[in-house]
DNA sequence: ACGCAGGCCTGGGCGC
DNA sequence: TGCGCCCAGGCCTGCG
């Protein structure tokens, strides 16, 4: 579900109720994610809440003891709502603070994951080999040019892998690839240095303008407060198979790419 | 090293 | 109404 607008949305949402706060409880229901939620993460119990922040599509949450690491998956989200709220199904996790507030984790399908990380989380493996954050400065042309360069898989698999670049999912990989007007299969190592140019600056530009949004609600993403995003209706090839395309009214093309669907405008994108 | 398919899960929508 | 199938914002693992 969540793609790097929405983790950030929910970074934003939900920290305003952690950061400066203490926790007063940890209360886990279900420890089956992706990883199981190990015991250490009851070591915040006690502890403040001192940093929130966003590295990829991972949200950290710093104490003194360690780090809160949360991920999302694909039907993963939190809420911040009043300990005395019902639990509702695959509610997983929840923080009770010190001023009487819950920020639970929900996730249908537990590919989320809530680990607890000791030392510098920058330093753990899931974390040390990511790529560049797009929305800062080190996400250059050149970056993108080095890591395509001799590559002939697809250049949509390339800006959707982490370890090029972070945050960019199968939604803004679509979208970004048809504001640069490049076809997702064409081979990462031909595009030119000028189109990859463009290429970053419309991943940029399509997650930038999403944030703005509160990210995509596709089906289930919502916002700490249970709000969906408004970004879907600004999407302009995703999830709009034989719809026309918004430049030139050629149908949106949809076609699998490593086990996901791909949609863009044949005309267009070369 | 690289490219790709499979697997992890639940739930919604569809055709029969 | 029910069943089986396909599909879904991610990403790790293991194969050739």
């Amino acid at each position: 579900m969540p793609e790097l607008p929405e983790v950030e949305t929910t970074l934003r949402g939900v920290s305003p109720h952690l950061v400066g706060r203490r926790i007063r409880e940890v209360i886990v229901r279900e420890s089956r994610l992706r990883w199981p939620i190990p015991d250490t993460i009851h070591e915040l119990e006690g502890s403040l809440i001192t940093a929130g922040n966003r590295r990829g599509k991972y949200l950290l949450f710093t104490s003194a003891k360690g780090t809160l690491l949360l991920h999302l998956g694909m039907s993963g989200s939190l809420r911040v709502t009043d300990p005395a709220t019902p639990w509702r199904k695959h509610d997983h996790l929840a923080l009770t603070t010190d001023r009487d507030m819950q920020v639970r984790l929900h996730d249908p399908r537990r590919f989320g994951a809530a680990l607890f990380i000791h030392g510098d989380p920058l330093l753990h493996p899931l974390l040390a080999e990511l790529g560049p954050e797009p929305l800062s400065e080190a996400f250059t042309a050149a970056h993108l040019k080095a890591a395509c360069r001799g590559r002939i898989a697809p250049i949509k698999s390339l800006i959707m892998d982490s370890h090029i670049v972070v945050g960019v999912g199968n939604i803004y990989a679509c979208e970004a690839l048809f504001m640069a007007g490049i076809s997702p299969m064409k081979a990462a190592g031909k595009v030119s240095t000028p189109r990859l140019l463009k290429l970053v600056q419309a991943i940029r530009q399509v997650l930038a303008a999403s944030i703005e949004m509160g990210g995509t609600t596709l089906r289930d993403f919502l916002n700490e407060k249970g709000e969906p995003g408004y970004f879907k209706q600004t999407l302009r090839v995703y999830d709009r198979e034989s719809q026309p395309c918004p430049t030139c009214t050629t149908p949106i093309q949809r076609q699998t790419q490593n086990n996901r669907s791909t949609f863009h405008c044949p005309k267009c994108q070369r």
